[in-house]
DNA sequence: GAATCATGTAACATTTAATGTAACGTGAAT
DNA sequence: ATTCACGTTACATTAAATGTTACATGATTC
């Protein structure tokens, strides 16, 4: 199937808003993200139910930021988008009969569990409120930006 | 898109191989595998190129391991079957021009790096050789053969 | 050397989940 | 009442692995 990019486009959009006064239409969210209204709000739905946006329609409504950027974290973006599906390898029996396949799936399902306990980690550890920092110093003309301890 | 099973696939296959005299013929790794043999020659193509396996045509022909199984990872299987896409998510825009997404994107990427690197160190260590014996413990009655130590 | 066995390969269909798109409904502001 | 903007459904598109059919080629057996 197509890569997975609701992790990343959400956050790209939450930086935004939380960079924007008053509420950012989907047809202009649409337009940043390079895709259609509809794909924003079937994405942003996950947001709103955890809490994270607030929605509003009619005249001068949209989206808009309901939480606290430094109590949510990547991970907590991740999730609330649906996205469980990080990897694109696996095997096709889970619960194979085949003694050497559970060998081989044993091995093979624990590095990958290894690799998700890690990347689940670092996307908990950095919150919105410090991606929205590093954008700051990165327009403020800091040296480097790249990934910088949390401070 | 679906998930990629093909590396598993190749270690059930080779671990079989491995304990089989005589080669065996696409026919019947494709009943192992509950898939066809255009499949089974399709993947074990990549093996076969890395020098894995041999294949001959006719009677009495088929597959078989044409390595040292203490020399080969199961990395070196993830590659030689052309697996380099492990994770399910990323971005859409490798090199966005917005600021707030280059930002967002080191975040994410940087993640995922990390932990791809834990993953193919994980399938790197361990030899095809080591997979055998841990099947081998199993089937002889060993307590626990889940992920025991490299000795 | 003809028949058979097994691989090699091309071409096309299927699957799966994300994404794209069109259509229509609902509530809010003017 | 009109317009704006979200909410939702239904269906199309896309990408990559997998499934399937068909046919060619080489090796073995007779």
């Amino acid at each position: 199937m197509r890569n997975d990019s609701r992790l990343s486009r959400m956050l790209h959009v939450l930086l935004h808003m939380a960079r924007h006064d008053g509420p950012m239409t989907s047809e202009v969210v649409a337009r940043m993200l390079g895709t259609n209204p509809v794909v924003v709000r079937r994405t942003m739905a996950g947001l709103r139910e955890a809490g994270y946006v607030r929605s509003e329609k009619g005249h001068g409504g949209g989206w808009s930021i309901a939480m606290d950027l430094t109590k949510v974290s990547l991970l907590d973006v991740h999730r609330a988008v649906g996205g469980p599906r990080i990897f694109a390898i696996g095997s096709e029996h889970p619960n194979p009969d085949c003694a050497v396949e559970k060998v081989v799936n044993e091995a093979v399902e624990g590095a990958m569990r290894e690799a998700e306990a890690l990347l689940i980690g670092r996307l908990g550890e950095v919150s919105l409120a410090e991606l929205a920092k590093r954008f700051d110093m990165r327009c403020t003309g800091a040296i480097d930006a790249r990934a910088p301890k949390q401070t």
